[in-house]
DNA sequence: GTTGAGCGTT
């Protein structure tokens, strides 16, 4: 339980200044790094101003021009489903973001300006986030699909041509859903589709059913 | 090996 152990870390985090927008035009990889370390410069573009009706696709094709793209992940929003109107490119080689960003910052697609900078902030986990949604809106929890039944259905990013989606024949998901966190205010362990009096089907041999609960009355 | 609820949505 060390919970959040910052105070290991050897390099010294760089600090996003918290809410304060680094106004940095110029950014730390303005130019050439001439370090040498590739390694040290972002391969992730964050791309702003993006059309609603914006794919994956309509990212990696412009941008892969500069070099391979890795991935792209459009964000939406959880619970409406909504695009939140911004995306994330990530490049294999630092060299080809930064080229890509250079390119295509001011673009126009789609009939929007491109704002095209590196991704400062790592990759979100879902777990992060939901802490997130207590600062959200409240009524949100209520409505959390917009689009489809299930946020899993949600999901807007193109990883590769044969991305398999974790078909996971269990139909009983454990994934934190905005709906089932509901179900685990109360019971953890409970089940939704199985009561403990299990009553499937009352119409048919209830006196049946009852027997297998319990002994069928038989010597106490 | 990774993370899909990624920060900058009008």
């Amino acid at each position: 339980m060390r919970g959040r152990s910052y105070s290991y870390s050897p390099s010294p985090p760089r600090r996003y200044g918290g809410r304060r927008r680094s106004p940095s035009p110029r950014g730390r990889y303005g130019g050439r790094y001439r370090g040498g370390r590739d390694r040290d410069l972002p391969t992730s573009l964050l791309v702003r101003n993006l059309a609603k009706d914006c794919r994956p696709e309509d990212l990696h094709d412009p941008f892969g021009q500069f070099g391979p793209v890795k991935d792209v992940y459009l964000p939406r929003d959880y619970y409406t489903g909504e695009p939140r109107g911004f995306g994330f490119v990530q490049f294999v080689d630092p060299a080809d973001a930064a080229d890509a960003k250079y390119h295509m910052d001011g673009q126009v697609l789609l009939g929007r300006e491109l704002t095209v900078v590196f991704a400062e902030e790592n990759r979100k986990k879902p777990q992060e986030m939901r802490a997130r949604e207590r600062g959200r809106s409240y009524d949100y929890r209520r409505s959390p699909r917009r689009r489809s039944r299930s946020p899993r259905y949600a999901r807007t990013y193109s990883r590769s041509p044969d991305y398999t989606p974790s078909p996971r024949p269990r139909r009983y998901s454990r994934s934190i859903s905005p709906r089932d966190e509901r179900y685990r205010r109360r019971s953890y362990s409970r089940s939704p589709y199985r009561s403990p009096y299990g009553s499937r089907s009352p119409d048919r041999g209830r006196s049946y059913s009852r027997s297998i609960s319990r002994s069928p009355g038989y010597s106490r």
